[in-house]
DNA sequence: GTCTATAGGAAGATAGAC
DNA sequence: GTCTATCTTCCTATAGAC
């Protein structure tokens, strides 16, 4: 059972998430976290005691929780192999507005490897997705190295082809990708 | 015929390219810049009169100007389809040192769609890209339609595992799929 | 818990000496 | 062409009233 969250912190949170998506850590300044918040930036040093630093490392985890219950859990439902990924590839879609919206996880990863001091949620984060996706398909009868590959593959793809909406300005390859990823995934 | 550009410039457009990889725009401040290009702030000001963005443009202009040389002109070469992918792959292990170095195309794109003021360069670099490995794919006999398809669908794959290998802290994806590259494409 | 006000420093950018 | 010195603006962060 998940904690109780108040339905504030949940919001607050997800105002917060937008402009780490939009700017990334280093362009998200409190200038911007403040608006986007609807709070002053002393207040939002009250709620978050040390900056910046713990707004975006509490919204990365409020992301993994965000991800486990709509992501991970509904792969381990009893639908069909097959429908639980068409559902995925519908919550991707609205998440990520159709392409619009860029990726937490690619925007708060600092560039030389091992870096960051966000690296460890966010290779969780990677894990516990690519892991679900895995259990999916070796449940579809696949090879358990063969699935491992395809759901590495899969995450790649989406990451990849939201970094081309952005860079090429059209969601085109984004929605295409969706469209195809139940046989992608399943051959 | 490329332009004679003195060994200076380019050495400078290098060094201010590692930095825009590694920070982002607005992560890359004039003194990383400065101090990565080994040039006073005021020194860059006057080989730069528009600031940052004008460095950001030209290092932009630059990387165009070296995937027409080390990507795009090989793709054209007369080995056969195969040959010439593998040779890109191997570019592209030193380019990105391996999964180590995030993508300058990805670090400048601004999150909004038809955002930023690079929009333009980023979508055209892209396209020369994909353009390139469209043609080699019709040259191996392959359906025009199905060649675009699959040639967005492998700077995708590259762009995903660059975040992969970043938000991962490995460059094991990126290393495979240079590996499987060719058959990626080449089906 | 939210605010106004402000400290202290880093940001982008410029003037002018050499 | 490169430098030192400086300007203004914006940044992160804190103090203290309500």
């Amino acid at each position: 059972m998940a904690r109780k969250v108040s339905i504030e912190e949940t919001a607050l949170l997800q105002r917060l998430s937008e402009v780490f998506r939009d700017h990334g850590y280093e362009g998200a300044s409190l200038a911007k976290l403040s608006e986007a918040a609807g709070l002053k930036k002393a207040s939002l040093y009250h709620r978050f005691p040390k900056g910046k630093e713990q707004m975006a490392c509490e919204v990365l985890l409020a992301a993994q929780a965000w991800l486990s219950k709509n992501i991970v859990k509904p792969l381990k439902s009893k639908n069909n192999p097959r429908e639980r990924i068409k559902a995925m590839a519908k919550t991707l879609d609205t998440f990520y507005s159709g392409g619009k919206q860029a990726c937490l996880l690619n925007m708060l990863s600092s560039s030389r490897i091992q870096g960051g001091p966000f690296t460890g949620v966010i290779r969780e984060a990677f894990d516990l997705w690519i892991d679900a996706l895995t259990d999916v398909l070796i449940e579809a009868q696949m090879d358990r190295k063969e699935a491992r590959t395809r759901a590495e593959r899969a995450i790649a793809l989406l990451q990849g082809n939201l970094v081309l909406a952005r860079g090429m300005g059209t969601t085109r390859p984004f929605k295409a990708f969706l469209q195809t990823l139940p046989d992608e995934l399943l051959g």
